[in-house]
DNA sequence: TCTGGGGTCCTAGGACCC
DNA sequence: TCTGGGGTCCTAGGACCC
């Protein structure tokens, strides 16, 4: 029945906080405003860059990323602010709850900018008439000023509200593609970088335009899957949905850092890992989630970066383990070369629940003890669910046969446990 | 005087299994 | 004696974004 009507479309919005972390600066100290601001980290040392700064201080040059000393050049008035974290962090909570009261479908991408989609709230205004609320509530209540995208996708809506800042509004309709986006060049695109950007001249596209119209067999050889992708964006077409829970499944918690000065000393190598150790797990317990996979980057002089890693038979969450695991992998990979920067990285992060109860499991070998084993690991499977016992290293559950009572098994024995024979191959 | 720190997603090769 | 085609997992690197 549904197919008989017209599909609606949907309405997609994007808030993007501008100059987030100068502006909630300037919130904090009106002083600033109108004033050229830069918030710049290792304000100390010579490495220090700048993260993000002010729209006046913008109009002398000044651009992210830049390093300290050019922007200092460029600007010699400019004020200088270190980064607070905190401060950010709970101006970017209230700024989502207000984002919330328009819908339920709020999809945080970032500190500073998020999807909504309300399709379904139209009794609360006509779209631009809810992005105005939005944008005045969130000016009004926490003096910060925003940019919003109005379009029927994600990928519109993004491009949409880059395209007027700060404060701005801006609808981006499919039938607006042909005469905004088509004639701006690849590299505009969210999603297209430098790399990709180069690759696609090499088959004889430079605008959004010429990417709509793109061979997708030439495409996909160049680029992957990717290449589909990027064209698909270039003709508007875009299907992602809003996803509220996005942001809480994180995929890996980290903490990196460009040393002082490139070094070669052991010991302060391993001082460095134990204090990135620290931060890592911190953050691991504040997320409540341990790591089953430990990583390391290992930046050279010559900005030659490498990463190892190592999946780990239990996951890890106290400093002094992640310590000595980093240590392990890096002693193991380094060439005595001198070292620009390290880095510490949990991937597989398991739930701290989660991880109890699979540890627990290798504590009922009394109960493997009194019935058969196949059905203990079913209990538990049943239990704590399949990945628990896929975490704890027992893969091809259900080719689990033929052990009898009385067996006891831990951890080892998991994962060595002995697999079934398939007859038919 | 070059170029931070936090992430995500994708690809590709080798090991191993059936 | 000379060799297939799946599939999954693990690891490393690259591209991109804010």
């Amino acid at each position: 029945m549904k197919e008989m009507y017209p599909k609606k479309g949907r309405v997609i919005l994007h808030v993007d906080m501008n100059s987030f972390y100068a502006s909630v600066e300037m919130a904090y100290e009106p002083e600033l405003k109108g004033k050229p601001v830069a918030i710049a980290g290792n304000v100390e040392e010579r490495r220090g860059i700048i993260i993000t700064c002010s729209y006046e201080a913008r109009k002398f040059g000044v651009k992210t990323t830049m390093p300290l000393w050019e922007a200092k050049k460029l600007c010699p008035q400019l004020i200088i602010r270190k980064p607070n974290f905190d401060r950010y962090r709970t101006a970017s909570i209230a700024m989502f709850e207000i984002l919330r009261n328009y819908t339920e479908l709020v999809e945080p991408v970032s500190i500073d900018e998020g999807y909504l989609d309300i399709t379904d709230s139209f009794e609360l205004g006509s779209p631009i008439e809810i992005a105005q609320s939005i944008q005045k509530r969130v000016l009004e209540q926490l003096d910060l000023p925003c940019s919003i995208g109005i379009a029927p996708n994600k990928f519109l809506a993004k491009t949409a509200s880059d395209m007027k800042k700060p404060m701005g509004i801006t609808i981006l309709r499919k039938r607006d593609i042909p005469a905004v986006l088509w004639p701006l060049n690849t590299s505009e695109m969210h999603g297209v970088g430098k790399k990709t950007a180069e690759k696609l001249t090499t088959i004889g596209i430079h605008t959004i335009g010429e990417l709509a119209a793109g061979n997708e067999i030439q495409l996909k050889s160049l680029l992957g899957i990717n290449g589909i992708r990027i064209k698909e964006r270039a003709n508007g077409v875009d299907n992602r949905p809003i996803d509220p829970q996005a942001v809480s499944d994180f995929k890996s918690i980290g903490n990196s850092t460009t040393l002082p000065k490139d070094t070669t000393n052991q010991q302060e190598l391993y001082r460095v890992l134990e204090s990135l150790a620290e931060t890592v797990s911190v953050r691991l317990k504040r997320k409540n989630v341990l790591a089953a996979t430990l990583g390391i980057t290992i930046r050279f002089k010559d900005r030659k970066t490498i990463t190892r890693s190592k999946k780990l038979s239990n996951p890890i969450q106290q400093k002094e383990d992640i310590a000595s695991m980093a240590k392990q992998i890096f002693i193991k990979e380094w060439n005595g070369n001198p070292i620009r920067l390290l880095g510490i990285t949990g991937y597989d992060l398991v739930e701290h629940d989660l991880a109890f109860k699979q540890l627990d499991l290798f504590s009922f070998e009394k109960d493997a003890k009194k019935e058969p084993l196949l059905k203990t690991l079913s209990t538990l499977r049943d239990k704590y669910g399949k990945n628990i016992i896929k975490n704890a290293g027992a893969r091809k559950l259900d080719n689990a046969h033929n052990v009898g009572t009385g067996t006891s098994f831990n951890k080892d024995f998991l994962r060595t446990f002995p697999q079934k024979k398939k007859e038919d191959d």
